[in-house]
DNA sequence: CGCCGAACCGTAACCGGTTACATGCCGTTG
DNA sequence: CAACGGCATGTAACCGGTTACGGTTCGGCG
């Protein structure tokens, strides 16, 4: 037995197909007795519209692609909560593609919401703004996350990064800490970028006359432990370490607690995220509103969707210095 | 400019749209020539078929919906990232939804993806038998994720949490512990009753003539930390702690070291789950392969959209105890 | 040379909805 | 009473693909 469609509603209510469709979609021509048969009969058959046919007619899905990479943990899980809540309630479905990397199979992740969603929200911070321009259908309302700064006019949400590494290192050095050792993310991550230009714009601005030190990095636990090690071997001077990310805190923050280090009294730590294991750690770190963040791309993208052109800008977002012990002000 | 369509590339190939359509899905018939002049007018107008459209012709939408209650952390993550990568490996599609209560907006999360996918995974240790019989689309193939027991018929993918219960209770009384408690999760959710049941069997099997003590607890940190000051407050004897999840036994493991308890020379404390805050806080615990669970139920329910009937079967997956510092052995 | 089958290709029906337009019926009005 | 307008309803086209079916072309063979 296949599901029903709209004609078996049709013949059980005695009517035409176009009544039905009337009738369930709170058309105003439609008597109120035909009403009533064909609700009778829909709820009789179990009637459900069939999503896809509805949206091939209508040309509108009610659904929005969500194209994001390898995320983990809690930033994963926020990030998608904040667009679902925002998507049902707008009456839009999520279509989930993780990308991995700018293989064929990205690009074909892509080509295959064509024809499935209204719109795209796309999370790349690792792709390449030429791969994206060319695999992206181009009328395809999409809106970015934290891209490339290089696609314009493409509507955009991203985090302040520049304004959160400032307002760290304006805390470091309000605690009397100018010798900030910044450890980076990996190359071409847009984030890992602008911080270390948040970073070097910061300690121009409040650590004049310091050299600013940027060790390489890739968001990994290893690399902090790297960092620490390095720092340790190469006798930098420094009374801070200020990494891009929490993980890689963390683990410089043990490393160097393990050489023996006083953090904060000797040196501070702070990191990036806030992911939980920085509360328990008592990392200061920064903190981002992620499903918020979500949920406004959702919200954007479907305003653009529904009505107005325009608003093409990019907007961001701020970001909350979360202090805790890994950088108490030193006596 | 609207995308192009089928007809578009027919036109300037000057075939058919039904010579387009063999050429385009690698079909026999089609004369080599033919098949190049299609190929390249489709490149040209970089035609992508639609989607939509093609899965309602065929009947097959290549994608599943995946109906989850609020998952946080890592949990939904790898739940998510194990599904993707076995989804997107065969050529399907995640479609998301969120389902947080019992209301009419679930059901109409569930009656939206009529006719947008081929077969649903469902999780939703929280939902009534009754509620889910009668909002599912009775001919849409579904696949359970600890799903209710009274949901028969219907494959299900479930933790094993028996068996965990049963390993972590042996492992701890071999440590000379017998008087455990265990601290619960909320009602009603499917997960913490065969815990708790779990709990009780593994008890009467190891430490005979010990009465179990329960705990009612919510999975939150908090629960863990009131269930510590009641076992206080009575003073419950007991050597151990066993919660029903990591949140809760880390919230006791802390108040009960506030409270001046010796963890685990006096009293030992377990968890469940692995969350990654359990490593850092050397918590024993026990592992689930979340993602590898995800892609499970993901592969077994593809393999039933695509051939097979039958395998209307439980699959009980194991989960692996990971022994930490706070049950070390007795002295 | 005529016939036959294979290979290729085009026409049109179909998937399940929406909706422009035509139709029929009613009451009003001049 | 005829003309008209408005309302409820039905018919059919359409969204963009797939595919059954039938037609054409061509080579091979008797």
């Amino acid at each position: 037995m296949a599901e029903a469609t709209i004609r078996d509603v049709a013949r059980r209510a005695q009517v035409s197909i176009a009544s039905v469709s009337r009738a369930l979609n709170g058309l105003g021509n439609v008597r109120q007795e035909t009403r009533e048969r064909v609700m009778a009969a829909a709820a009789e058959l179990g009637y459900v519209p069939h999503a896809g046919a509805r949206s091939l007619s209508l040309a509108r899905a009610h659904a929005v692609g969500v194209v994001l990479p390898d995320l983990h943990g809690e930033f994963f899980s926020e990030f998608v909560r904040g667009m679902d809540r925002e998507a049902s309630r707008r009456g839009y479905v999520l279509l989930l593609s993780n990308i991995h990397d700018e293989s064929e199979q990205a690009a074909n992740a892509l080509r295959a919401m064509r024809g499935r969603v209204d719109g795209l929200i796309v999370m790349a911070p690792h792709l390449s703004a030429g791969m994206l321009q060319s695999a992206l259908p181009p009328t395809l309302p999409s809106l970015f996350i934290n891209g490339p700064e290089e696609i314009d006019d493409r509507p955009t949400v991203r985090l302040d990064n520049v304004a959160a590494m400032e307002a760290m290192v304006a805390h470091l050095v309000a605690g009397g800490r100018k010798r900030i050792v910044h450890i980076a993310g990996p190359d071409g991550n847009v984030d890992a970028r602008e911080r270390v230009e948040g970073y070097r714009a910061a300690m121009a601005r409040h650590a004049p006359g310091i050299e600013p030190v940027v060790l390489a990095g890739d968001f990994s636990e290893e690399a902090g432990e790297a960092a620490a090690h390095a720092i340790r071997a190469n006798g930098i001077a420094c009374d801070a370490v200020f990494a891009a990310n929490d993980m890689m805190a963390i683990g410089c923050l043990q490393a160097l607690r393990n050489g023996g280090a006083d953090v904060p009294g000797e040196i501070a730590v702070a990191g990036f995220d806030d992911v939980p294991l920085a509360r328990y750690l008592g990392l200061t770190t920064v903190r981002v509103r992620i499903a918020e963040m979500g949920a406004r791309a959702i919200e954007r993208l479907i305003d653009i969707l529904e009505g107005g052109p325009a608003d093409q800008r990019a907007e961001r977002h701020d970001a909350e210095l979360v202090v805790r012990g890994t950088t108490a002000a030193r006596d």
